[in-house]
DNA sequence: GTCTATAAAGAGATAGAC
DNA sequence: GTCTATCTCTTTATAGAC
């Protein structure tokens, strides 16, 4: 792994190569140049979410960056592991930020509330690395490399999950609720939602005015309050402003 | 496209293999054996559901009928060909039933309801076609070959807005759904359940019981017509049972 | 209708020049 | 740190024997 640091300047065609005529690539001296390794994460990041691991090639990567397949490797030791670094951090400070929440000294309505303004939020800021989280999850779960995921995932919900029992046990919830199918239906809801409202899909003309990240969060706490509010309850207000400091995203 | 119909009879090993000491396939003259195709196809149906139609490998579902993958072009064009002779049929009848479904002689919240029946009981009874509509959407929206999926999706799309649209005008609904968000939530929703119940996923420890369909149905049913009813109604009994016969996949 | 065999292209990954 | 070049394995697909 040691580079020779004889840096050769670029006017020394020497060899019998000579300087290419190709195409010279956009912009080889980019801004910081030593996030180089930030830029081809970002491209690969793009990839997985849009077509899956498996189904992106370190070519595909290597084209978006302009270099040849082969220099990645200077960067990342193989596929996997750019995905470690591109899923890892997310997936246990989203966990973190679930668990936090569910233990925050507010009533379990807030705390709810606060959990779907905290998913909702970071999983449109961070959208791609939650996508990819979502769809390749059967990969996640069968890759023993990858267990912290399942890990992480498994703690955030049992912290919905005493969040729910305590919103029952207050009687804010209806007493009925299901924890396991709630939670999961609400999870997967927000999930898709936020691919969603970051992916524009095409195939439904959508209404003239665009949506906004605000809209759409109402429209979600509401969807969801409604389901599990205990009856007579149901046209409390929404208490989004007070939980808005509560699901702050740390990190 | 023409077979010929001169059915060789089993017994005719004239040919100079004879038989094969190797490792005899598990049932060579399985049931009908005119099915083969049926059989493959459920082998790339279960694997494209799995892992993604591109991420699947046509070698992966020779293995899994126990043939070679260069035998598989004796069947099908190509691994393309196997996705269209997979997908066409469920995506269109789908949307025909969404269409009539939406025009039926009822209220509509019956028809709503009905429409929820429909998906759910759809989507887990052929649970993995579905799987790969929604988990390669992306794929069939950029490939023209496959335009007729997204065609019977945005035809599905319309059936449901105005069935909203009915239940609005009848103040059955509220009045402020934004017809857009609330059906793509809804059928995103739908979907997600379909595959969770089918597929059992493991990193949330589920309670005691295995959920039954009638019980998952039911809860989507609440779940639904709470958040889309006009106040007021919250209460209403949900008209499941009338809907039933309604709701019937028609192939 | 399946096999053997192989073509042609593409995959992940490595070595060494510069 | 990127390129050239290449290795090895796998991919989709084809040709022809049986």
């Amino acid at each position: 792994m040691t580079v020779p640091i004889n840096a050769k300047p670029d006017c020394e065609p020497a060899n019998g190569a000579k300087a290419r005529p190709g195409l010279a690539r956009p912009a080889p001296v980019k801004a910081g140049m030593a996030d180089r390794r930030r830029h081809i994460l970002d491209a690969a990041t793009n990839r997985f979410a849009e077509h899956g691991f498996e189904a992106t090639t370190v070519r595909q990567i290597a084209d978006d960056v302009n270099i040849l397949s082969g220099s990645l490797y200077h960067h990342f030791a193989s596929k996997e592991a750019m995905l470690h670094e591109i899923v890892r951090e997310t997936v246990e400070k989203m966990s973190a930020n679930v668990v936090r929440i569910s233990k925050a000294p507010v009533d379990a309505e807030a705390r709810l509330t606060a959990l779907i303004l905290l998913e909702l939020g970071e999983m449109t800021r961070n959208q791609q690395v939650h996508a990819i989280l979502s769809n390749d999850r059967k990969f996640f779960r069968v890759r023993e490399e990858f267990s912290y995921v399942v890990k992480a995932k498994r703690e955030a919900y049992h912290a919905w999950c005493a969040t729910l029992q305590d919103g029952i046990d207050a009687k804010l919830f209806k007493s009925s609720l299901d924890f396991y199918l709630t939670i999961s239906t609400i999870i997967r809801m927000l999930n898709a939602a936020a691919d969603w409202y970051k992916n524009e899909e095409a195939y439904m003309a959508r209404p003239l005015g665009a949506y906004t990240l605000d809209g759409v969060i109402d429209f979600h706490l509401e969807f969801v309050l409604s389901a599990v509010r205990a009856p007579g309850r149901t046209s409390a207000p929404i208490p989004r402003a007070a939980c808005e400091a509560l699901a702050k995203f740390v990190a």
